[in-house]
DNA sequence: GTCTATACACCGATAGAC
DNA sequence: GTCTATCGGTGTATAGAC
């Protein structure tokens, strides 16, 4: 009947298949519940993807962390506690919208991590690379540079997002989560020290 | 033959479960898989449990958090900036130890959070309630106060400690974990002010 | 009370009709 | 290329023998 191109399938398919772990959980996305959702026989499943367990990788693969990150792009001021404040919040608000979402990528996450350990590490360094880039951007941002190595930042960064993550969805406590926030901004901000805009204003020439 | 009481048949079956979980991953914990493991015919799950679901709470409620916190009764020293590095250096040294145990606990947590909220919620105050207790005793071990209410420092200790996990588990990074750590103890430890032993030595009388 | 045997639903995967 | 019908296997739960 309709006649859609293997890609297409596979990407309607791996939105199904969040869409599904988000309302009813990873155990639930079972293969047909999957095509059910996406509107397609039975059948089409195993035309595009060999098993259950490779449409899971793509859908690892797919969760982009960078919309996670994207609350970044749109904070601006100078101070780079306010910043990181406001980049956290932004994801604290994105974690509030949609908190089954963000449940079904720690599911996928935590499976992974059992079933598929290469891709989750894989993912993790896509991670650490977009923070790293984050992390600049603020800086830049706010006149500041980081003391401390920023690949290192950004991992303390991504733990404390983690952690910010698992506490929230674990009491969905939002005003101890913006609390926490406060506290983490300005732990963050002792990383940075305020930059030189012209070596003359300050130098020894 | 073997006479059990249902109490023991109980507890024995969730300890098999939380091994199978540890080992298998959660989707493995089948019936036949968690009675196999504690060496019982399958007719037994059901005599003392009503159904898998409820087995799986009573893993939740068995789940101590304690545990994860046992590594605090170990640390002494004055320095609070130490005290809570080793406390946290402790429970790294216990998820190198065990990670699949620490995995385990994570599966059970998010099915938790989906299938049973409130038991999820119910764990979570008393996770709280006794980190906020080892707070105190580092605090008094340490000479110092803490400046912020205790519970709110608990609340980002956890989130912390939550953060470490999962961001271990993800890229078993010891040595950036323990540089974290480094990070977390000069953190927490500004919340925290000296305290006067005797009021008299620094007094106005 | 304890355990064996089995009912019955649903799983992933495939063969083969169209 | 697309989809229906079905296979073999495994899941939870239970009925009934001991």
């Amino acid at each position: 009947m309709r006649r859609l191109s293997v890609d297409q399938r596979r990407a309607e398919l791996i939105d199904a298949a969040i869409t599904v772990i988000a309302r009813d959980g990873l155990a639930a996305a079972t293969t047909r519940a999957i095509v059910s959702e996406a509107g397609m026989p039975l059948g089409a499943f195993h035309y595009v993807f060999a098993s259950r367990d490779e449409l899971l990788e793509r859908v690892i693969e797919s969760v982009t962390d960078e919309e996670r990150l994207a609350a970044w792009l749109s904070v601006d001021g100078d101070d780079i506690r306010a910043v990181l404040s406001q980049g956290l919040d932004g994801y604290l608000r994105l974690l509030e919208t949609d908190p089954s979402r963000e449940l079904a990528l720690l599911e996928v996450a935590v499976h992974a991590q059992r079933h598929n350990p290469d891709a989750a590490r894989a993912q993790w360094s896509t991670y650490l690379r977009v923070m790293t880039a984050s992390l600049e951007h603020a800086a830049r941002l706010a006149g500041v540079t980081w003391n401390t190595p920023v690949d290192e930042v950004a991992h303390s960064f991504i733990s404390a997002l983690d952690g910010l993550t698992l506490t929230w969805l674990g009491d969905r406590d939002s005003v101890a989560a913006r609390r926490h926030i406060d506290f983490l901004s300005v732990a963050f901000a002792t990383l940075t020290t305020p930059r030189q805009k012209d070596p003359d204003a300050h130098g020894h020439r």
